[in-house]
DNA sequence: TAGATTGTTAATCGATTAACAATC
DNA sequence: TAGATTGTTAATCGATTAACAATC
């Protein structure tokens, strides 16, 4: 399929407005233009259109957008139409905690074993799941055939663990870790770098302060 | 202090710049070269030395940086320079797992209470500081000049509670609720949407799929 | 002084906004 | 048909990269 890369800024906006689609969507409301949506999500309704019009011409003219029809396709866009297994790596606070929030689930996330090299852990049973040894990682990933793996482990072991996995084919890394993991191409890599945007807030607050 | 603003896309970089000196520091690198530090962590060099002279020039010529006193400035900008005092609202799993997770300690975010409306929860300690009813939150504001909330509730509550919260005076908000927050200017907010973020995944994975 | 590398200006690139013809 | 609103092209704005004079 020869398609012109979307950028990642585009990328960016598509969960937002999946979220607004879908809270129109609950609230009954089956149509909206883009300068409804523009008021709603404080973005210029010249980028809506531009954004969408990335992926097709999902309005009419005169009508606006058919808010269900458009939620499903971004859903679609976003890759929301079909499952995905999933694996934490490291059941600490952070992996528990995701593992038991189950948004995710719902999504199409699906919650398929959880690992961590703390003996103390093994066994313990979170969200009827049992938390194995790191060691058999790799096999169960191969064995079970794994799309995602949650890294939620200190930065000291994250490099190692993530080329394990990737050699067990796995296709996308959610990666909590605070550091760049390396990646080949075909791999791909969401960062959730937690301290980051604590020290985002920190500048914000500072900054604001300092100015008057 | 009359400034020219600098743009969200150069502060959304500085924490990278950050964790990247502090390794070159910590390996006890004296200096470094834009270009160094360009291959390093694989941006251009040119956008190093611009995003860096933002807020003055902290090189040399003919010489470079100093990691040592780089690594200070930076950490000045980012507002690391100070202490803030941070409640959690929402004692979940997620709550939790931050309150846990306590390298945030050591960047000066100093934990100080932690509230929640479910009373099975009250009284339990995490990290020695017991969980508090939700309705001891404004009080506990006020009393103890609290600058940053976090917020890991479910979104049907966010709204109202951070309305609460900027009456008591918060400075600045650490949003996991999966909504936008309105407040007022002054008021600081960083988001963490954690499924926006695994949605952003999950298009990279399906669209890699599909291009081949 | 010669070499290295910054700070900064100028050029390019990409993303956002505005405008409007196409069309429902 | 007239009105509304998209899809899309053109204009603007901002961010990134390249180039180089300043200077350590």
């Amino acid at each position: 399929m020869e398609e012109k890369e979307i950028s990642q800024a585009v990328i960016g906006r598509l969960p937002r407005y999946f979220r607004y689609l879908g809270e129109l969507r609950d609230e009954g409301t089956e149509r909206v233009s883009s300068q409804e949506l523009s008021d709603i999500m404080q973005v210029t309704a010249s980028q809506i259109r531009q954004d969408l019009n990335n992926f097709g011409g999902f309005g009419q003219q005169g009508y606006g957008y058919n808010v269900e029809f458009l939620y499903e396709e971004i859903g679609k866009i976003l890759g929301l139409d079909r499952k995905y297994d999933l694996i934490i790596i490291g059941a600490g606070n952070l992996g528990q905690a995701l593992a038991n929030y189950m948004n995710f689930e719902r999504r199409g996330f699906l919650f398929r074993g959880i690992f961590d090299n703390n003996p103390v852990l093994y066994g313990k049973k979170i969200r009827g799941i049992e938390v194995q040894s790191m060691e058999c990682m790799e096999q169960y990933v191969l064995d079970n055939h794994i799309d995602i793996a949650v890294l939620t482990i200190p930065k000291s072991e994250a490099a190692e663990v993530a080329e394990k996995l990737i050699r067990c084919g796995i296709k996308g890394i959610w990666n909590f870790a605070h550091l760049d993991l390396k990646v080949p191409e075909g791999v791909q890599v969401e960062n959730v770098h937690l301290s980051d945007s604590l020290m985002k807030l920190s500048y914000n607050i500072s900054r604001f302060q300092n100015e008057k």
